[in-house]
RNA sequence: GAGUGCGUAGCUCAGUCGGUAGAGCAACGGACUUUUAAUCCGUAGGUCGUGGGUUCAAGUCCCACCGCACUCACCA
């Protein structure tokens, strides 16, 4: 059903009309041999009033003004703006007549000579002009453009016309991505696709989404992580393999965390977590170099510097330094977990570390540094430190306070990995615990995955990162919004009975 | 989930102590062949987020709800 066209709407359906009339097709034809904008600005003389090239371009309608049997027009594609210089007696009687029915915000394909006015600007002095699709809605306001964040989220695409950098901010996350296909591509690695859908939603603690299989009549859930495939993969002899792709997470929205982003895990099968350090801190200063062409960027007001190679440190060691006491003295960090007002009654020993150094060292990590060997328990997909059962093979990767990346020597015990995903440790939510049971990766690791490091990236936290977005919302073209009114699935529709 | 703030024309924003809803841009009609957010003359355009309440009178005060933002909580 469609709204009924309002009186700004209106005048444009009668331009339409009028266009139609005179025999134009409206919403426009193929426009072949134009060259970008920002290419035909290159092509114009230094001198004013000196000609050009003849060129042939098009985009969308910016800005006019009509001085009567001259007018002008900025037109803007993802290159550029120019400006239309339109002389009545330079156009034929059908243009002249077309381009009295021309709005803000209507695509057109022109061709002329460039060269730049008496006053400097460069211009298309037009001799052909066609439209290649009329607006309906008018644009926002011309000076102060569109600002309101929330219809800039709902309708992205003003923000993409009407701001500038926002599109610049986005193709800068697609060369991101590329690049970190490249990295790895050179290195070997083969790039796969895993379900979305799965039956346990586990190699991560978070909360899943749950939907559910008509035909089968199962529930499935949403994938929280790569994870458990990409070692299935693993131990059917792909050696090199990642996967850049979509988690889902039901959990808070803020400025660093969207219900549904993109990751890329990694994992390299004769490897192990210090291979994950090196793959990390490349795959880092590539994409930054491609992103910003220096490995020293901003950050707000703050600085990072990606130069290789990294600082290193040992959780213990930074737990020491920060919250003042050994870790594995229990009554002194029980002393230390008080004083930051963290639960410690009935908690395991290192869940109340884990929260201890998230309250007292992670903020204080400017990095961009590998903090590493966690505390095992908290870690139960990652191998043991051979000799030191208690100290799991693993890093983090911090850069002010942000986990960039997550990687582990892979667990591939299949005996040890059964026996973590049957432990519930005290004090942790089971629903905020990594260890789900799943039968069929422990049969998986039964035929055998060979020693290898593995390797999880937050794309979107890095891309933020690299380009000094401070808010997740800044780099995904479509955050999840509330449905601004009534619609959508309804709850029946959304979790049917499951008897 | 809690607290604070915001929601007025298509857009950007005013709206005083509760007293007839305003401006600029955009639109429509007119003038104009070197404009740069052109300028000038004229016209039209409103469910003040939604729903209640108080009041002679509500954009303004009160309550509930919806959406957004920020802070906090949550977020291996």
């Amino acid at each position: 059903m469609q709204d009924k066209p309002d009186r700004l709407e209106a005048a444009r359906i009668e331009k339409l009309q009028r266009i139609e009339a005179l025999g134009i097709d409206p919403w426009g034809q193929r426009f072949d041999n134009h060259i970008g904008i920002g290419a035909a600005r290159e092509k114009c003389p230094e001198e004013s009033g000196v000609d050009g090239d003849t060129v042939r371009v098009c985009g969308r309608i910016m800005l006019q003004n009509d001085r009567g049997k001259l007018k002008f027009f900025h037109i803007q594609d993802w290159s550029g703006r120019i400006q239309l210089w339109i002389s009545q007696k330079d156009v034929d009687e059908k243009t002249w007549a077309l381009i009295d029915c021309l709005d803000l915000g209507d695509q057109v394909g022109v061709e002329g000579l460039v060269k730049k006015t008496r006053t400097g600007e460069i211009s298309v002095f037009v001799k052909q002009l066609c439209i290649l699709g009329k607006s309906l809605a008018t644009p926002p306001e011309k000076f102060h453009g569109a600002k309101d964040v929330e219809m800039l989220l709902r309708q992205r695409y003003l923000d993409l016309i009407y701001n500038e950098g926002v599109l610049d901010r986005m193709l800068r996350r697609t060369k991101i991505i590329s690049s970190i296909r490249n990295t790895l591509n050179s290195r070997g690695f083969v790039e796969v696709e895993t379900p979305v859908l799965h039956a346990i939603a586990g190699g991560a603690a978070a909360r899943p989404f749950i939907t559910h299989h008509n035909a089968l009549s199962i529930p499935l859930y949403l994938r929280i992580a790569l994870e458990l495939h990409l070692k299935r993969l693993m131990v059917g002899g792909v050696e090199r393999v990642y996967e850049i792709g979509r988690v889902f997470r039901n959990e808070g929205i803020d400025a660093t965390h969207n219900p549904e982003f993109t990751m890329t895990e990694i994992y390299q099968a004769y490897g192990n977590y210090e291979t994950m350090m090196e793959l990390t801190e490349a795959i880092v200063t590539d994409a930054c170099l491609v992103a910003n062409g220096t490995l020293q960027v901003q950050w707000g007001d703050k600085a990072i510097d990606f130069t290789r190679p990294w600082k290193r440190a040992r959780y213990g060691d930074l737990f020491k330094e920060h919250a003042g006491c050994d870790m594995r003295d229990q009554e002194a960090v029980a002393a230390v977990a008080k004083k930051l007002h963290i639960e410690v009654a009935g908690r395991d020993p290192d869940v109340i570390i884990n929260d201890v150094f998230e309250a007292t060292v992670e903020d204080a990590l400017i990095g961009p540094i590998f903090v590493t060997d966690y505390p095992a328990k908290m870690c139960p997909l990652t191998k043991r430190k051979w000799g030191e059962p208690d100290i799991a093979e693993r890093f983090e990767c911090f850069v002010w306070g942000m986990e960039l990346a997550n990687a582990y020597t892979e667990l591939n015990d299949p005996r040890l990995q059964e026996e973590l995903f049957r432990t519930q440790l005290s004090g942790l939510a089971e629903e905020d615990s990594m260890a789900k049971m799943d039968h069929e990766f422990v049969q998986a690791l039964k035929v055998g995955m060979p020693a290898a490091g593995g390797l999880g990236i937050g794309i979107d936290r890095l891309i933020m990162l690299l380009t000094n977005s401070r808010s997740i919302r800044d780099i995904i073209y479509f955050p999840l919004m509330k449905p601004e009114h009534a619609g959508g699935a309804t709850e029946a529709e959304a979790q049917p009975a499951v008897e």
